[in-house]
RNA sequence: UGGCCCGUCGUCUAAUGGCAGGACACCGGUCUUUGGAACCGGCGGUGGUGGUUCGAAUCCACCCGGGCCAACCA
């Protein structure tokens, strides 16, 4: 397993993607150093081990190295407890950081350095107001904010502050180190944020060195800097953080190349707590035992649960990378725990809520022992174990039924069914107790139809598994479902700290206290996981199955198709779909609101006959559009190829950021008017023009795009494409149409972009068709 | 309400202007001494409206929907 995805190229995921470009391009001089970086203030859970996979995975396949380092700049939530957790998870899951283990609290000397940088600067200030005031004087998501009092705060005074601040000399709260940027910003981690504050708190790892300690967006980026890190991935809510992180590390005077961030969704599990954040209050308030509960999505759960590591790398695969903030099915991390166990897991029998069956034909004093393979035909795997039968056995209560719905294939009043490797038993006699419940099944077996051997006109269709009474292990089970009822209140466990009143569910543990096991289990290293027949993988809990009590968890059920059967309820509820409210043909209403741009568009529109969305962009730069007019007249065309191709390859600058002026935009517009190249080749040519600057009708000339529409010269390319593709012209023809596209796209690649696609479509249909 | 990010089968994810593909789930079948596994088949998708183009999931505009941001947390 672990088939490695594709590291680059079509396929491979937008981060690796840029890892390959940066690698192939030698921005990094061809090096790749990722990191994971938690707080050690919890434990990792699933979302943490995808980001371990992505961070670890990515160095491996890029042959380059991922580093371990500990975020570690809150004093107050952080402990030992916590970092030594967090190694043992992220080596059980299967990496390794070498000798790359790194603590931010390790570079607070250096941080401390790079901030008097800043301040000497003028990029930082030192702000007395109180916590309030600061928090107000940043305004709204809507508002701007205003300026502290203390913003014009000459360096020198600041800086006096601000070793006076490390010194020890104020009160916490007294004051902040602030970033001097833009408290107008849109984004509101630019208006000022705060660099450094005042706390006399004890670390774990500095003890008293220090009382000014860095928050996160002036930090992390610095740690990521000194350690050469090149690519910082995080998750999807850092994405505004990338502004300040950017800002940091340039006013700091980290030069390319330095680190850049880049985020993806991560994991969101259904079913699944996953925040350290809500984590903690169920831990703390005893709703679970501890931190590795296998209710829980901890992987110290997990590992307890007997999840084996490989099941949650593989989950890391099938759930892959993207931008797109979306939840994972829990269906999937079953799969991939099957996916891993299937082939492993040695095959036992254990009755998880017994019931007696009495074989009256087979006497009482004896035993016989039946050897039964480990595995099934289809695993390839040796082995194999002696399992007990005699005249009392026990067999699951779910798997006899007095009254037999539908398509029920086990014991029956009156009918037979197949003892896993042993005989098939007919129920002669159901015995019950005083309220009417079962207590006992009468049975004889046959003792011709034994493994395998199965007289014509005996077909018995339903197997069950079972274990002698006598030679019986007793033992515990347990049972693990989701902890909220509520599919939509996981993520509010712990507003207040204390845990939430979002309904819990009764039976996220059930425990099964009467099972029953086959006798070679007891033999067994303790730390197998098997198959359960019929019902689930399991493996002995570690921390309870102490002193020869057996106690089992289960690992994940078995499919089971029946028992969805079972649990179709009688009437399919009726879920009218409400209809999409997305319809939209309300008139976008035009957003201009600068007069004299108002009357630009205006003329545009009314004059040149251009369209209003177009003539929108093109007033906010009417020299480029004029200059493009005096070069080539038709206003529609000159606007539609601005307003819409050109302005896609702009990224983000403006016209007039452009390596060329309007007229060589007109000038390529005219090329197109008179024929002489084609479209496709005229955005080409933009393209080019765009990134290097250029002439158009020099790069007309120099990338060989000069139209190409001679109806022998396209023949030929068309006759080469359709050679070459024969099956899918027979696909075609059988009706697939859609494949015109690829055709055309073929015999444009043909041309290098030169052919007259719509002559060359046209030709394709001739050949095609007629 | 300002800024940013994101919308592809039920779910997760490919397609980087040219064949909408894979996986999970689901449904059906074959096989089976596990109602497991395996194998075969099926269902099913580009949020909407316009625009550009020979050709749009992809580029442009607007709309709709979801998420993030106003800790001296990370």
């Amino acid at each position: 397993m672990e088939s490695p995805k594709a590291a680059s190229g079509p396929g491979a995921d937008f981060i690796r993607q840029v890892v390959a470009a940066d690698v192939a391009s030698g921005r990094y001089g061809g090096r790749v150093v990722t990191r994971f970086p938690p707080e050690p203030n919890g434990y990792l859970h699933v979302g943490h081990a995808m980001g371990v996979c992505l961070n670890f995975g990515i160095a491996r396949e890029f042959g380059g190295r991922c580093h371990l380092r500990y975020d570690d700049t809150n004093p107050e939530k952080e402990n030992e407890e916590f970092v030594r957790s967090i190694e043992e998870d992220i080596r059980w899951l299967g990496f390794d950081w070498g000798e790359h283990l790194y603590f931010a609290s390790d570079y607070f000397e250096r941080m401390y350095e790079c901030a008097e940088v800043l301040i000497a600067k003028g990029l930082a200030y030192v702000d007395s107001q109180p916590t309030d005031a600061i928090r107000e004087g940043r305004g709204t998501v809507t508002e701007a904010g205003v300026p502290s009092p203390y913003r014009s705060r000459s360096p020198d005074e600041s800086l006096d502050l601000f070793r006076r601040m490390r010194a020890g000399e104020f009160e916490d709260g007294a004051h902040v180190l602030r970033g001097k940027i833009d408290m107008a910003s849109p984004n509101m981690l630019m208006r000022d944020p705060v660099l450094y504050r005042i706390r006399h708190a004890p670390h774990y790892r500095q003890g008293d060195a220090w009382c000014i300690y860095p928050l996160y967006d002036y930090a992390h980026c610095l740690e990521d800097a000194f350690e050469g890190i090149t690519h910082s991935i995080c998750t999807l809510e850092f994405d505004n953080n990338r502004e300040l992180y950017d800002w940091v590390l340039d006013n700091v005077g980290f030069e390319e190349p330095r680190p850049h961030q880049y985020e993806w969704a991560g994991l969101d599990l259904e079913g699944a707590v996953l925040s350290k954040r809500n984590i903690k209050p169920l831990v703390d308030a005893h709703v679970v035992s501890g931190y590795d509960d296998p209710r829980l999505a901890t992987l110290a759960a997990y590992r307890r649960r007997g999840v084996p590591p490989e099941a949650l790398r593989l989950l890391s695969q099938l759930v892959g990378v993207s931008k797109t903030g979306a939840k994972t099915e829990e269906a999937k991390l079953d799969f991939a725990i099957r996916e891993v166990l299937n082939p492993l897991a040695p095959r036992v029998m254990a009755v998880l809520d017994p019931l007696k069956v009495v074989v009256t034909n087979y006497s009482a004093g004896k035993a016989e022992e039946i050897d039964a393979p480990y595995f099934p035909h289809d695993v390839p795997r040796e082995g194999s174990r002696p399992v007990p039968f005699s005249r009392e056995l026990w067999i699951e209560r779910s798997d006899f039924a007095e009254r037999p719905p539908k398509g029920f294939r086990r014991l029956v009043p009156g009918g037979g069914v197949r003892l896993r490797y042993a005989y098939v038993i007919r129920c002669d006699e159901v015995i019950k107790g005083p309220s009417g419940e079962i207590i006992e099944l009468r049975c004889t077996y046959d003792p011709d139809i034994r493994s395998g051997v199965s007289p014509e006109g005996r077909k018995t269709k339903g197997t069950i598994h079972w274990v002698s009474a006598a030679h019986a292990l007793e033992a515990e089970v347990r049972i693990f479902g989701r902890i909220f009822l509520d599919y939509d209140h996981e993520g509010e466990v712990a507003k207040d700290g204390g845990v939430t009143a979002a309904p819990l569910n009764p039976e996220s543990l059930m425990v099964l206290p009467n099972v029953r096991v086959e006798p070679s289990v007891g033999a067994d290293p303790v730390d197998t996981r098997y198959q359960f027949e019929r019902t689930g993988y399991f493996w002995r809990d570690p921390v309870d199955a102490v002193g020869g009590r057996l106690v089992f968890n289960r690992i994940v059920p078995l499919k089971d198709t029946w028992a969805k059967r079972e649990s179709e309820p009688a009437v399919a509820e009726p879920m009218p779909a409400p209809p999409q409210a997305g319809a939209g043909d309300e008139r976008p209403r035009p957003r201009v609101q600068d007069p004299a741009m108002a009357a630009r568009v205006a003329r545009y529109r009314d004059e040149l006959g251009v369209p209003e969305e177009h003539a929108e962009v093109l007033a906010d730069s009417p020299a480029f559009f004029e200059r493009a007019l005096a070069a080539h007249t038709n206003a529609p065309d000159v606007a539609s190829w601005i307003a819409v191709d050109l302005r896609g390859l702009l990224e983000g600058r403006s016209l007039t950021d452009l390596p060329f002026d309007g007229s060589a935009v007109g000038r390529l517009v005219g090329l197109v008017a008179q024929g002489r190249i084609s479209r496709r080749a005229a955005k080409d040519v933009l393209a080019r023009m765009v990134s290097e600057g250029g002439d158009p009708e020099a790069l007309v000339e120099s990338m060989g795009l000069a139209q190409v529409s001679d109806p022998g010269v396209l023949g030929a390319a068309v006759d080469a494409v359709l050679a070459r593709w024969p099956e899918k012209v027979a696909e075609f023809r059988a009706g697939k149409e859609s494949l015109l596209g690829l055709f055309v796209g073929e015999v444009m690649k043909q041309t290098r972009g030169a052919a007259d696609p719509a002559a060359a479509k046209r030709l394709l249909g001739e050949r095609l068709r007629g």
